[in-house]
DNA sequence: ATAACTGCAAATCATTTGCAGATCT
DNA sequence: AGATCTGCAAATGATTTGCAGTTAT
């Protein structure tokens, strides 16, 4: 839907507080590095990959190894801070969501754009499958794949 | 939703049929391994990795090895007859779906667990989101990731 | 005949890990 | 001080690919 959700500077101190609350609750340490990568995650409006962020890193002049990146990334997404997602091949691709949750992609394959969207339905699915199975409902993770208007594959349709 | 979907002979001929149109309108070859793999693919109920696949083809003294699967899981995949699932770490996992489409995943993080459901609503989204976008939706993969009730994760609302 | 296939082994790609030296608390 | 880091390089795991011999059309 890109309603970019701007990252103030109250808004990121939010971010970095949760962090610092989750480290210290897990016996983690507050490092630079640790800080810093989460602040450029929180500056990407868009989805991306660690290859991306080490890239941004690098040219803001942080020297932040791989190997960190990944340990790191980690940790964020345990914190409930970052989302990750596969959406096809290659790296996995990662987004912030601490201030833009519950929203669902839609993956164009020939352009390989992401779009967002969100519908109230969903809600009312997972709410509906939390109902019927009797269990709690704690990630979701809906993509839709498609391509602008032309040809259209073969689909059989269940019997 | 565990309604089983049943191949019958009558079935797997349909489905080998299918597959046969395909590899000749690519080019492709009918070979026995290629045969036997997709059948063995139908004799799964439930979802399934190359590995798994590999092990059951073994048992039944069918001598394939992981490459053919892997050269042939794409082929499948491009005919329509299997889809490929990325739920965690680890290994793809595959499931037929000729006769069982445009169904959704449960995943149960806590015993592994994975439940299909329909529900109609998706289709309703789908189609707004062809009319909105102006695109085409030729492939959904919906995934709600829960939990037997107890506990549950913080969960900071959107702003 | 010949283009496509199988299977092995080696290659690749993304991600993880072991370890030595540096850094938080 | 002592546990936890970082970053390098090496290890891992899943999947892909090159190639020589084999098979389908």
């Amino acid at each position: 839907m890109d309603e970019i959700t701007e990252i103030t500077e109250h808004k990121l101190n939010i971010i970095k507080g949760v962090f610092m609350d989750f480290l210290n609750a897990n016996g983690h340490k507050r490092t630079t590095e640790r800080m810093a990568i989460l602040e450029e995650i929180y500056s990407f409006d868009e989805h991306f990959d660690v290859l991306e962020l080490h890239h941004h890193l690098r040219r803001k002049n942080y020297k932040v190894s791989m190997a960190t990146i990944y340990n790191n990334i980690k940790l964020y997404e345990e914190a409930g801070l970052i989302l990750k997602h596969r959406f096809g091949k290659g790296m996995a691709q990662y987004e912030k969501c601490y201030f833009n949750r519950d929203h669902h992609h839609i993956i164009l394959t020939d352009t390989g754009e992401v779009k967002e969207f969100r519908d109230p339905r969903i809600q009312d699915i997972k709410n509906w499958i939390e109902k019927t199975y009797d269990i709690k409902v704690d990630r979701q993770s809906l993509y839709f794949y498609g391509r602008r208007c032309e040809k259209q594959k073969n689909t059989p349709r269940d019997e």
